[in-house]
DNA sequence: CCTTGACTTAGAGCACACTCTAAGATGTAA
DNA sequence: TTACATCTTAGAGTGTGCTCTAAGTCAAGG
């Protein structure tokens, strides 16, 4: 039963999400991450759960959601369940936007593999004739 | 044979490409694109190789690619075939690169379909026990 | 006890990719 | 010919998302 330490110092969270401890703090600043509790000696000590909310933040901004439509969507996850279908709405809209992202980027990487395709024969080809 | 005009103003290949005539003057100057042949009156008059180099650029910032590698790779272009096998080598790891990011985001996006699956149930069920 | 190092805050600074301004030249329509 | 739009340049300014600094507090190891 090890369930002994379920409060990490901002340098585990550091390890554990990969953000500087800068970010962590520049993220709880502007609303991102709710306020983190404190030990008495005024440090932050995170939980399972707050590390768990910085990873799906993680997760938005790697498909390109913007800070301003996280702090949003931080927002209203703060003032609770009435607040759900306002949530499925911007996680649809995102939702359609990474479809429709994911489909340009096919068609871009289509591009690229046809020019990988093309530069490749004229390459091979100098090379037989240089041989 | 309407073959007349191949020259086009700035303000048309902002119609054709939807950058700016500043953002076309900006790549310009940091050699994003080649010098442009100006009409006698100093004007930039485009041709359908530039519009097309310019798409090609679209797409390169579309999947991501930085302002430096596009220069790096305009400039090796500028230099012609002989810089083929470097443009080649850039071309395929821009492709593993892409590869792995759209690997990426359908990650994400399954996790997103989850979370809108989850919220729908919910929201669903509170609008059951309200009737 | 003292040094070292991690923590705190507010706010300044930075890299990227534009985006706009100022000041002046030139082209086009009435 | 006058008025107005559009072009030119060099360089300043902007928005985003961090990233770092300064000045100070606190706590543990030697």
């Amino acid at each position: 039963m090890e369930l002994q330490k379920e409060k990490f110092t901002i340098q585990e969270v550091t390890q554990a999400t990969g953000l500087s401890a800068h970010t962590l703090r520049y993220y709880e600043r502007i609303g991102l991450i709710h306020p983190i509790e404190r030990e008495e000696n005024t440090r932050r000590r995170y939980t399972r759960d707050d590390i768990g909310w910085i990873d799906f933040l993680l997760k938005l901004r790697a498909i390109g959601m913007s800070i301003r439509d996280m702090q949003r969507y931080a927002e209203l996850q703060r003032q609770g369940d009435e607040t759900l279908p306002e949530r499925l709405e911007m996680l649809r809209s995102l939702r359609d936007n990474l479809e429709a992202h994911i489909g340009e980027l096919n068609e871009h990487l289509k591009l690229i593999h046809y020019k990988i395709d093309v530069y490749q024969k004229i390459v091979a080809e100098n090379q037989f004739e240089k041989a």
